[in-house]
RNA sequence: GGGCAUAUAACUCAAUUGGUAGAGUGCUUCCCUUACAAGGAAGAGGCUGUAGGUUCGAGUCCUUCUAUGCCCA
């Protein structure tokens, strides 16, 4: 069989993903032992509206690695994939679609005319992240695929409405809330962020106080706002303004009468003191309006323009035309003080970035106290879940939770699930699943349901249960008993709040049990300039370019390679780096199977004793695969990501192919055999972080399509998949084979230093002498063929001490043993006196500082003896080490 | 304003409980040796941001400052 001397990624991306997907390789029934274990994830939803980005495409790869080597460990695996609806987005994208198309805005066609359209949307490009996913060759069981909005989840959201409405939880009331104008929804806490504005303005506005001639001056970052004011506040405190509390001003533009009051809240070093209080416009001025009893004046319309509230002049202006105007007016009447520039922060809308109006509103909301309390319960006892990285997530996690308030549920959309509540004529409202149930409580058919949509993610947050079947309080499932609670949960930290908070909460109140066990939080991909990715920079990076630059399995080692937990900037050189990985791979495997004739994998081999080179890349082996499994259990990728590249580079390529290269081309069927069943169980090591390359290998391997398959999946043979992760026999790690391979491995390294330094053209051949102890002039000479190919050596010469003339270049190996390559015609002195100075200039600054250490009293005596002996040792190596060097040198003098 | 994270080779990043600072890329020299030039061999390159402290010993622990980033209010 022949391969192509490089590796082209996109053939092999091209089949194996459908034959996976198609052989149900995916699902957990693949697994026939019914006494396996269980290992199961939830993929965090992604939005319908989404395509895959470099945050994704690492999420996915780290719950890809995890599934599928728990896959190869023969547990019973679930990767559950799905995505979510999106409420806001998917409004709004069909919402402008509607209009591009037919002109028409929603409330022209209607509710339902609109949902059908959403569906329709849906329907015809809703699945464009999930085909991206398949692209990155995520072992997820599709049959299971979710969709928040399917009727089983719909179920679930309904009965959960229904039971914390029942038990009080949820309520409806009129609050200060944020209020997006743009997207004319309200929306949570959450869902807002601040916006530091540097070019704002501070104005001062001057009101009249009646009765004394006198005028009270306020400052407003917002002068709209004060045709709402229904009372100026002062501190009690304040000397200034002792005498004016309790009298009105007469307040401009509006003909209004309002108090002049006293509270605690206003901060004496603010502008001027004094305060305007809008109640129905600003959350403190709410809490101050409560306290004094003050009416709430709305002079804003959902949009943000001004309402019939505002006045005649004001009527329909928005709010930002509507501050330019009171302003104007302020001047003309003189109550315009001055104008400061002034930095402040504003609130905007997450999604649309419209800065938020804050206003009274009706709406729906839960009381998080008793869940809240659930999850810090949990945490404190069991400490589940368990984040990592630990910091800061744990602490970050549990703050918010005690800081936890009522949560906003409402949402003025029609994309999302309608809020079953009805209202019959006299606004009584009755809580049900159904519009049945609703006509039974009520008594009545006259029954108008609550026209809100229920915020997204009051459907993701029962994600982890509602996509295995619970459609209800009380409801259990098969797999619900399989797969929950989840192993991990795999996500980025900005959601922590959001969504993984929440569905601690959710689980816990809802099926009495723990979503996960262990949150890991991903870092964030950084753009090449270190910059967070965005399209307004345009420096995104696409995965799918990566892909198709790379592969995807360049892409996902680099992505599993990013250290736990840390934000790191997107270089492509990484990428290409795990590329030319990959091509190592192929080529290493090319090489074997050119040489593979009359030899087939077997796994049993790598048990059998062999030579001392077969005995060390199996330790290798089991050491590296040991390892590996340990990095994985702590979820280091990255770790494990270095290990399996030294291994695959270092260990096999550089050292045991070249070591046995003779024997293999020279057709020595056992060192064939050898060598195929090491290479497949590195494939087999390196699958879940690189399918595709592994699984077009592995099959291609003579005898890997038969019987080599986990005994959980008997008569599912001819996929990597499903074979064995070997997870490093002990017995196999042979400490004695690694350190005579260490020796031999430093001493061709040696000479091949000193051919480098002294220009020995490669075709040249020089007897090698060795002068060492009995042990290291043995495992030298059992291995002599070996050395005298890659040392370019013509013969091995040893004995008790080197007999070679002066025109010769000399080294010492760390535990003493001396070498000589003879030069004669060849050597330059004064090159090789360089060369020996080098050596011995670094040798003695080590020296030194291992003889500083050992002069030091305190040391000696303080530190544990194995660390003294340990410097101790290192110090006499060296010390033998530049005698002998030192030796060499005054003989070239 | 409060909290947290990060600062290590030219660049991107590693470094288990304190015990000789590593990798990839880039750079220099040599080599197209029939697995691989997306390769092989050999090198150069770091008082670990600043100022102190603890310790026999600090990249690692404590304190100060500086810079950058994130979260909360």
């Amino acid at each position: 069989m022949e391969l192509s001397k490089q590796y082209d990624p996109a053939e092999a991306e091209k089949t194996h993903y459908k034959v996976w997907e198609e052989s149900g390789f995916f699902s957990p029934e693949v697994n026939g032992d019914a006494a396996a274990p269980k290992f199961s994830i939830v993929i965090p939803p992604p939005n319908v509206t989404g395509s895959l980005h470099m945050g994704h495409a690492l999420q996915h790869t780290l719950m890809d690695v995890l599934t599928r080597r728990k896959r190869m460990m023969g547990f019973k695996t679930l990767f559950l994939p799905g995505i979510d609806h999106a409420g806001i987005s998917t409004q709004k994208m069909v919402t402008d679609q509607l209009w591009r198309e037919e002109k028409k805005t929603p409330q022209e066609i209607g509710r339902e005319a609109f949902t059908e359209k959403v569906w329709a949307w849906k329907t015809k490009y809703g699945g464009t992240i999930l085909q991206q996913m398949r692209r990155e060759g995520v072992s997820v069981d599709w049959s299971r695929e979710r969709f928040t909005m399917d009727e089983s989840l719909s179920k679930a959201v309904t009965s959960v409405f229904v039971a914390l409405y029942e038990e009080g939880s949820i309520y409806r009331g009129a609050r200060i809330v944020n209020w997006c104008p743009n997207d004319k929804t309200v929306l949570s806490d959450l869902e807002v962020e601040d916006k530091a504005k540097k070019d704002g303005k501070l104005y001062y506005l001057k009101y009249p106080v009646k009765g004394t001639g006198k005028t009270l001056t306020v400052a407003t970052t917002r002068p709209e706002t004060m045709l709402g004011d229904t009372a100026v506040a002062v501190n009690p405190e304040d000397a200034r303004f002792a005498d004016m509390i309790g009298k009105t001003v007469a307040l401009p533009l509006t003909g209004r009468e309002i108090p002049i009051i006293a509270d605690d809240y206003v901060d004496v070093e603010f502008g001027t003191g004094a305060v305007k209080i809008t109640p129905a416009h600003d959350p403190n001025d709410y809490e101050i309006g409560l306290r004094h009893s003050l009416p709430q004046i709305n002079v804003m319309n959902p949009d943000a323009t001004m309402n019939e509230e505002a006045g005649v002049d004001f009527a329909g202006l928005d709010r930002f035309k509507a501050r330019q105007l009171v302003v104007e007016r302020f001047e003309e009447l003189g109550l315009l003080e001055k104008i400061d520039d002034y930095e402040m922060i504003l609130p905007v809308c997450e999604r649309c970035k419209t800065v938020i109006e804050t206003l009274i509103s009706e709406q729906w909301w839960v009381r998080m106290e008793g869940m809240r309390d659930l999850a810090l319960d949990l945490k404190r006892k069991t400490n589940l879940p368990k984040f990592t990285p630990e910091n800061p997530h744990t602490k970050v996690y549990t703050d918010w939770l005690e800081n936890l308030r009522d949560w906003t549920i409402s949402r003025q959309l029609w994309w999302g699930h309608q809020i079953p509540a009805w209202y019959d004529a006299e606004g009584n409202i009755f809580v049900a699943s159904t519009f049945e149930e609703a006509v039974e409580k009520a008594g009545t058919k006259e029954l108008t349901q609550e026209e809100d949509v229920l915020d997204t993610w009051f459907s993701s947050w029962l994600w982890s249960f509602s996509t295995l079947g619970w459609t209800g309080v009380g409801v259990s499932t098969d797999d619900l008993e399989k797969y929950h609670p989840t192993d991990v949960l795999v996500t980025a930290r900005d959601i922590i709040f959001l969504w993984v908070s929440r569905m601690v909460m959710s689980a816990l109140k809802f099926i009495d049990e723990r979503p996960f066990d262990d949150v890991y939080i991903t870092g964030t991909v950084l753009a090449p300039d270190g910059q967070r990715m965005s399209k307004t920079k345009g420096n995104g990076v696409d995965p799918l370019d990566v892909f198709d630059k790379y592969g995807v399995d360049a892409t996902r080692m680099t992505l599993a390679g990013s250290s736990t937990g840390m934000d790191f900037a997107w270089r492509d050189e990484r990428v290409e780096s795990f590329r030319n990985f990959a091509n190592k791979i192929w080529n290493a495997t090319r090489f074997c199977l050119m040489n593979s004739e009359g030899a087939k994998v077997d796994p049993a081999v790598l048990a059998e004793e062999g030579s001392a080179v077969d005995k060390w890349i199996v330790s290798r082996l089991n050491r590296t695969a040991k390892k590996v499994g340990e990095s994985l259990d702590k979820y280091a990728f990255h770790e494990a990501v270095q290990l399996l590249y030294h291994f695959f580079w270092d260990d096999f390529c550089d050292w045991y192919i070249e070591l046995s290269k003779d024997g293999i081309t020279g057709g020595d069927t056992e060192a064939r055999t050898r060598i195929l069943s090491v290479l497949e169980q590195a494939l087999r090591l390196l699958h879940p972080f690189m399918p595709y390359l592994t699984e077009e290998l592995w099959q291609k391997l003579p005898g890997a399509g038969e019987n080599l398959h986990h005994p959980a999946y008997a008569g599912k043979g001819g996929t990597i998949m499903l074979t064995a992760f070997p997870e490093g026999d002990e017995s196999l790690i042979d400490e004695r084979a690694e350190s005579e391979m260490a020796l031999v491995i430093e001493l061709i390294s040696k000479v091949r230093n000193i051919r480098a330094e002294m220009r020995i053209s490669p075709s040249v051949k020089i007897p090698l002498h060795i002068a060492g102890d009995r042990g290291t002039v043995d495992v030298f000479t059992a291995n002599s063929a070996q050395i005298l190919k890659l040392a370019r050596s013509s013969g091995l010469v040893t004995g008790d001490s080197l007999d070679v003339p002066k025109a010769s270049a000399k080294e010492v190996l760390t535990n003493g043993t001396e070498i000589a390559v003879p030069l004669e015609g060849l050597i330059d002195f004064e090159k090789e006196r360089e060369r020996l100075e080098g050596q011995i200039g670094k040798l003695e600054s080590e020296g030194e500082k291992l003889g500083a250490q050992l002069s030091n009293k305190n040391f000696v005596e303080r530190a544990p003896a194995d660390k003294v002996a340990a410097v101790r040792e290192r110090s006499g190596e060296i010390e033998v080490q530049l005698a002998a060097l030192r030796e060499n040198l005054d003989a070239l003098a």
